[in-house]
RNA sequence: CGGGACGUGGCGCAGUUUGGUAGCGCACUUGACUGGGGGUCAAGGGGUCGUGGGUUCAAAUCCCGCCGUCCCGACCA
């Protein structure tokens, strides 16, 4: 594995030459700790809506991702090429995916009127160049990868460089003639992904993923925990169980007690919603059934979930497409008296008025408290199998805290994380679009199965950002900080040549060294900033520094201890 | 794309209601002091007030259009 020093040709960066102003406030239009932070750090600044400026700092923790990520991507035999960012669209109309990417492609002509995208990701470029460059089974296995500019117009790029229109990504490739060698390649990159982030410091979970608009099989998604996170995902505290919330599936508890009393209607006056039913009853809203009513393609269909849960209209558009689901509107009940706002029921509709759709916990057997399809009435000890049937059983509700965890049963929590890596089995889809072949072992032509691996490299630099800083400021870990070391110069120009003396001494044992000599900026201002820095180690060169002590802290810990100068460079020379 | 807000020096903001010399803090320059937790004093430099038009003797301020940016949602990997 090279050592590679992330200053250029120095070991050693003076923060008098640097390009670096930290700030005292926040950026206005900031919400996220990564996004304040990095900007006031000095990292990066915004050019446009989504678009990034790194400043060298920034850029150094950039390229240490995607060092690192470059390692391990060779380490399982990926070989690096860059594409053009500048695409023509033709490829991608070839797919399909100028529409399915839609207003998302940046889309251009040049002077003659030729049409071209800025690329999103590279899956039919990649399809082409290998179309053009093998044509024998003896020239696969193949993986490509690249650390590239991406291009997504996005409706609203938010959190600073965590959702950019303009990022870094990695994005790999691989090729195969056979199913075994994709599960292969596959199984290369998932444990490559897991060295990858292992080695950045971050926090992370593998969840199977939905595979979405990208075609394919087996799918799954790098999650990084975080707050600022956009994905929605459970995690059990038990087990090694995580998954995204959409591909949950529901544990149905086993249906206890047979027998149940014949329906009741109640009046239940002004009680359209769950919560005022709940309220009126005093009874727990998961006693209810509420039944949603959408369009299916034009026709109302009806989805009964337990009353404490939300219909998940992304899992119902999966589980119903292709067909067009959209919610009802006031127009849609006109003509229909049998349809009551507010107050529908399964009971003498289902399969009549309505096909009826509903999460697998309204099994058999179960009896609930629904719309008395009458205003200001509902019915309780409704029965399904009994009173109503269910046409088609779909997972389809959300899921809630403290819901049995799939594997061991035990309550799983629910959290926000950023999505920093995605691996899908992409079969055939891009290979049948543009017929790549490679003559087999018997002289025939052979279709090739490809994979498609992604990292947000920018991303990254992001998610760490979340998960690492603390009240003072940035906190890397130090595989990927801009320095090891963060020499304080504090005192006057006596401490500065001595600081300045010990960074060389650090450059020379390879230590990478970002050391404050800014002259005239008082001490109090050179801790404040290193810590917002976030440089895993202090090195202050202070007031006792004549008598050859030094002060050692670290930023993450914040222990402090005073140190002769040569075991401090005994000990940092030695990491 | 729907809803909301905001555009005044590098950053954060006031000034707009009620039109009349563009202001404050940080940052920056020079000097003196200070020197271990965002220091003090003094003197400075820097702004077509997003943009185009209109009203007016006079527009950052009032009116109309456009552009940009951010937040919530929809969307997306």
């Amino acid at each position: 594995m090279e050592s590679v020093p992330s200053l250029g040709e120095s070991m050693v960066q003076r923060m008098s030459r640097l390009l670096l102003k930290t700030l005292r406030d926040d950026p206005a239009d900031a919400e996220t700790a990564s996004h304040k932070l990095l900007v006031r750090a000095g990292y990066v600044r915004r050019s446009s809506a989504g678009v990034w400026t790194w400043l060298p700092l920034g850029k150094r923790v950039l390229d240490n991702v995607a060092r690192v990520v470059r390692e391990e991507m060779d380490a399982i035999g990926g070989q690096e090429v860059l594409l053009p960012a500048l695409l023509p669209r033709e490829p991608y109309e070839a797919t399909g995916r100028a529409d399915a990417y839609g207003d998302l492609l940046f889309q251009l002509e040049d002077r003659r009127g030729a049409r071209y995208v800025l690329g999103p990701t590279h899956e039919e470029i990649f399809t082409q160049l290998v179309k053009d460059q093998c044509s024998s089974y003896k020239d696969l296995p193949l993986i490509l990868y690249q650390i590239q500019t991406k291009y997504r117009d996005e409706a609203r790029p938010r959190s600073g460089v965590l959702r950019g229109r303009e990022f870094q990504m990695k994005d790999a490739y691989s090729f195969d003639t056979s199913d075994e060698g994709l599960g292969e390649a596959y199984q290369a990159h998932r444990s490559a992904y897991i060295r990858v982030f292992e080695r950045l410091g971050l926090d992370y979970r593998i969840v199977s993923a939905v595979s979405g608009a990208m075609g394919g099989s087996a799918s799954e998604e790098f999650l990084a925990p975080a707050a600022a996170g956009e994905d929605t995902f459970v995690d059990c505290p038990a087990c090694d169980y995580a998954a995204n919330t959409e591909a949950v599936t529901a544990v149905v508890e086993p249906v206890t007690g047979a027998g149940h009393p014949p329906m009741e209607e109640l009046a239940t006056p002004a009680t359209p919603t769950i919560e005022t039913l709940a309220e009126h009853l005093g009874v727990p809203a998961s006693a209810t059934l509420k039944n949603l009513l959408v369009k299916v393609d034009g026709q109302i269909t009806a989805v009964g979930v337990p009353g404490d849960r939300e219909v998940d209209m992304g899992k119902l558009a999966e589980a119903l497409a292709p067909a067009e689901v959209e919610l009802v509107t006031a127009e849609d009940f006109t003509g229909r008296p049998d349809l009551v706002r507010g107050y529908v029921g399964p009971q003498g509709l289902a399969g009549k008025a309505f096909r009826y759709l509903a999460d697998p916990r309204v099994a058999e057997g179960t009896a609930w408290i629904t719309g008395a399809n009458r205003a200001d009435h509902h019915v309780r000890n409704v029965v399904c199998g009994r009173d109503f049937t269910v046409d088609e059983y779909l997972d389809v509700a959300t899921v809630l805290p403290g819901d049995p965890c799939p594997s061991c049963g035990a309550g799983l929590t629910i959290g926000r994380a950023i999505e920093i890596g995605h691996i899908f089995q992409l079969g055939r889809k891009y290979a049948d679009a543009f017929e790549l072949d490679v003559l087999g072992r018997e002289g025939k032509p052979v279709r090739v199965t490809m994979g498609s691996y992604g990292i947000g490299v920018s991303r990254a630099v992001a998610a760490l950002a979340e998960q690492t800083h603390d009240e003072s400021g940035l906190c890397w870990p130090r595989e990927v900080a801009p320095a090891d070391v963060h020499i304080v110069a504090a005192g006057k120009a006596q401490q500065t040549e001595l600081a300045l003396e010990l960074a060389e001494k650090l450059g020379a044992g390879r230590v990478r060294v970002l050391v404050d000599d800014r002259a005239g900026v008082s001490a109090g201002v050179k801790f404040t900033d290193a810590e917002l820095i976030g440089i895993p180690t202090i090195l202050v060169v202070g007031r006792r520094a004549a008598e050859g002590v030094v002060e050692l802290k670290d930023r993450r810990t914040g222990e402090r201890e005073e140190i002769s100068i040569d075991d401090a460079l005994a000990r940092l020379t030695a990491n």
